[in-house]
DNA sequence: GCAATCACG
DNA sequence: ACGTACGTGATTGCT
């Protein structure tokens, strides 16, 4: 059986404007556009999908005045106007219900009732549908059989009346709830009925005649008064039975297929949402799956046997389905490849055999190149002109990027699965047979081929082309040659420190427990360490509690800790014990399971996910790896270099603030690079008005705190925070600062109002950053997109920075056929692996492109170290 | 699946 | 009156 869901629209409209409105303060945007009604409907109808899963859904809306008004002039007579704050609302809650993927019906002089009577008609004709109607109103009961059942909705929760259960209830046929009304009459529509039958009469008197019809053929059976009444009001009685009769045949096709529901358009969906500012929801839609079930584009495709079975004449996308997570060890399935003459899907195995489609003269189209590159190479095969790489596009262009290309697809209107409903998700994966793989994978063929002049347009309007083509595409190879590569491990020194930390952290957590006299507790639980410390030892909290009702009372943050250390003997303890445990866990464990065969690690750098330009690190994240204090920096002896080789490290100093010296102008800061000056003591001797020898360290130390503040887009509270001092001295400093640099403050006002303006910042490489939150109208949210315009433009160009010089190194490299290669990237350092013999040049090589890629009004300046491991070669 | 914590720039 | 510096990822505990 197919389900049929049949919706009242009209109804859950109604129902989710007053459920709020009686309160008389109704949700609206910053427009002063009413919408609780929209935000009511939007839960309800996402939880009916979610309950229900229906393959079908029709949501009806009432139009006009009804037929019913014609007949009988006081229908829903008495009945208050629709006030014109939901009446609004109408207009956009069908825009809004297309969006979610359902089709809707309202035709002219029928109520939503009535289209939904018809629909349950049909239903009721169809051997193969059944139906459930959604609505509060009891009127629908009657449209109730074997195949139509009503969700009857309640303030939280609902009945689903079934025809069973309806007879259980009312002790007659669902159909005669017309002749139920036709007796006892309906206020709220005015229906007027008998006067002085009740519910509780109609009901008696239907168990005992059945029909309305046969109850005044055997009128003279009643006795008394009732007979009475019920012959003076005949007429109304039969009127009514016509006004309460829900008409099944209204004129419109209820053909099914036109009602399939496809799933959202998430778009659309999200446009609307931003335009409701409903941003919660929005929120959820980035990380919720949509239902989208069936592919609506069909293709024709061929599973290719032989690779002379493809005669290719032009460029082609090419996209590579893998059979996993993470490209680094998934099985890979075979290649969709797609022009206008082709599509067709390669078994890898097929590929394998003949694979010089790989290198071929025609340019190549992917989404994911770094993945194509790294699971080719895994197979010793190359690929080459590759020129447009549509993850890589869509980063550029702003949007969010998912691994997935299925995301996007949807985005554009192609109904495709995603990866996790084909494959399952990570714990339990399941492979579908060729035919299904290989239809997907080349529809996402097909949507790379079919797209990419789009995005090449947009990339153009955006004046973008150059940061995709010159930066971001040629990035690609770097990265996955980064990746490939791999850093070597010695898993025995890992081990080994691993077995020290793990003996330290087991005699810690002993003295713990004697020391807090309360027995064994999980320390690792914020929760029950909390409990011990501030109940149990009663040391005092030294911040303002969490509100009642929080997860968590108190927070045992290192921040915390800190301060209460000197107050109790045990809290030294448990901040060593978690700098044991942080270690051992994720940096020993974490790290020895991420050791490929080849003894190396081959971490993913991903190139499509900040917002500000940066790369990332994951499985493992090599960019975190401890370097602040002695004991976590001993992790970093565990990297190594080659047989015959160094690790040479060579990172940016002071590369952020260069980049803001450069894009505020700020002179003093400028000289202080131009001459090579310890910058934080010349900023403290400029703020302190002294010479700047005479700068001690603890003015340095300010001086590099109000520095960084600049950076991150400054608040009086954080400085405070940060050094430790009150708020108005804080503040005194920052301005003291502003005072002492006018084109500082100049700059980063003008920053402000720019992205107010344009809603985006942008970096030296015009990547762009949109930032919604600046036209939040929570003043927070507001502050910290002001935060995030302030800091982008800084950090982004930085990465902009070092991202160009990465290229330069790889193809000098290259051009020199030098056998050292580039391992690591950690924002503003390279590690590489340098043979000896290389030494010399590596290192010119990489200081010169490193200092001279890109031209700020301040020199960049490079150091460099070098060493036998990590640990020395920084 | 999220919150808390802590590692890095 | 509010709650607070930018950008990441991994682990653990808990619902």
């Amino acid at each position: 059986m197919k389900k049929v869901l049949l919706i009242d629209g009209n109804n859950i409209l109604f129902r989710s404007y007053y459920a709020t409105a009686y309160t008389g303060n109704i949700m609206k945007n910053s427009k002063g556009f009413p919408t609780n009604a929209l935000y009511g409907l939007i839960n309800m109808l996402n939880k009916i999908i979610n309950e229900e899963k229906p393959e079908y859904v029709m949501i009806a809306f009432d139009k006009g005045k009804t037929f019913r008004h014609e007949k009988y002039a006081d229908y829903k007579g008495g009945r208050s106007e629709t006030p014109d704050e939901l009446k609004i609302q109408f207009p956009i809650a069908k825009e809004l219900v297309e969006a979610m993927g359902f089709k809707y019906f309202e035709i002219d002089n029928y109520e939503a009732d009535d289209i939904i009577g018809t629909f349950a008609k049909a239903v009721t004709l169809d051997d193969e549908y059944e139906a459930t109607i959604i609505s509060s109103d009891k009127d629908l009961l009657q449209l109730i059989n074997d195949e139509v059942e009503v969700k009857l909705l309640k303030t939280n929760d609902y009945i689903r009346m079934t025809h069973e259960e309806f007879v259980k209830t009312y002790g007659i046929e669902p159909i005669r709830m017309i002749d139920l009304k036709a007796l006892m009459g309906d206020s709220s529509d005015n229906i007027p009925g008998v006067s002085g039958v009740g519910e509780k009469t109609a009901l008696k008197l239907l168990q005992e005649y059945g029909t309305l019809g046969n109850l005044y053929n055997n009128i003279d059976s009643v006795s008394g008064k009732l007979k009475e009444k019920l012959q003076n009001d005949k007429d109304k009685a039969f009127m009514s039975y016509d006004l309460a009769t829900i008409y099944r045949d209204v004129p419109i096709d209820t053909d099914f297929s036109k009602i399939k529901y496809n799933g959202i358009d998430t778009l659309k969906y999200i446009d609307l949402l931003n335009e409701l500012e409903f941003y919660s929801l929005v929120k959820k839609m980035d990380i919720k799956e949509t239902n989208i079930r069936e592919n609506i584009i069909d293709i024709d495709y061929e599973i290719i046997k032989d690779m002379s079975e493809i005669t290719l004449k032009d460029d082609f996308a090419i996209y590579v389905e893998i059979f996993g997570h993470n490209y680094h060890d998934a099985e890979v399935l075979g290649l969709a490849i797609y022009n206008q003459d082709v599509s067709c899907f390669i078994p890898f195995d097929v590929l394998l055999k003949n694979p010089t489609i790989l290198n071929n003269s025609y340019n190549k189209y992917t989404y994911d190149l770094k993945k194509l590159i790294y699971v080719l190479a895994r197979h010793n095969l190359k690929i080459s002109k590759v020129n447009f790489d549509m993850m890589v596009a869509s980063y550029v262009l702003n949007q969010t990027v998912k691994d997935d290309i299925s995301y996007l697809m949807n985005n554009y209107g192609y109904k495709i699965d995603f990866y996790d409903t084909e494959f399952g998700s990570a714990s339990k994966m399941v492979k579908p047979s060729v035919e299904v793989i290989a239809k997907n994978a080349c529809m996402k063929a097909k949507f790379i081929y079919d797209q990419r002049e789009e995005f090449l347009k947009k990339l153009e309007e955006e004046n973008d082309m150059n940061l995709f083509s010159k930066l971001e595409m040629p990035l690609v190879e770097v990265l996955a040659d980064m990746e490939i590569t791999g850093i070597r491990v010695n898993r025995d020194y890992l081990v080994k420190i691993g077995e020290e930390l793990k003996e330290r952290a087991n005699a810690i957590s002993q003295k713990i427990y004697d020391m807090c006299n309360c027995g064994e507790f999980n320390i690792a639980s914020p929760k029950q360490l909390g409990d011990v410390l501030f109940d149990q030892l009663k040391i005092p909290y030294p911040k303002r509690m969490k509100k009642e009702g929080e997860r968590n009372k108190y927070l045992t943050s290192k921040e915390i800790l800190d301060k209460v250390r000197h107050l109790h003997p045990v809290i030294p303890l448990i901040e060593e014990y978690r700098m044991v445990t942080k270690l051992y866990n994720t940096y020993i464990i974490g790290l020895i399971d991420e050791i490929e065969e080849d003894g190396k690690i081959h971490t993913c750098f991903n190139q499509t996910l900040t917002r500000t330009g940066r790369l990332s690190s994951s499985n493992p994240n090599l960019q975190n790896i401890p370097v602040r204090t002695e004991e976590g920096k001993i992790i970093r002896k565990a990297f190594i270099p080659e047989e015959n080789s160094i690790l040479l490290s060579s990172d940016y100093s002071q590369i952020e603030l260069r980049v803001f010296a450069h894009m505020s102008n700020a002179k003093n800061m400028i000289e202080a690079f131009e001459h090579g000056f310890d910058i934080h003591a010349k900023t403290a001797s400029d703020i302190f008005g002294i010479p700047i020898d005479q700068v001690d360290s603890n003015m340095r130390r300010q001086a590099k705190a109000v520095n960084f503040g600049i950076l991150y887009g400054i608040s009086s509270f954080g400085l405070s925070e940060d050094l430790n001092i009150d708020i108005i001295s804080a503040k005194r400093f920052i301005d003291n600062y502003l005072d002492t640099f006018p084109t500082i403050r100049e700059f980063m006002d003008k920053i402000v109002e720019n992205a107010h303006r344009d809603g985006y910042v942008k970096t030296i490489m015009n990547r762009k950053r949109v930032i919604e939150e600046l036209k939040n109208k929570n003043y927070m949210i507001r502050q910290s997109g002001e935060r995030m315009a302030k800091n982008t433009p800084i950090q982004g160009s930085a990465a902009d920075i070092l991202k160009k010089a990465m290229i330069e190194i790889y193809q000098e490299f290259n051009k020199r056929h030098l056998k050292s290669k580039m391992l690591i990237q950690v924002h503003d350092e390279l590690v590489f692996n340098v043979y000896r013999d290389e030494e010399e040049e590596v290192e010119q090589i990489v200081v010169d492109i490193m200092e001279n890629t890109y031209k700020l009004n301040v020199p960049l300046k490079v150091d460099v170290n070098k060493g036998n491991d990590w640990y020395e070669a920084k």
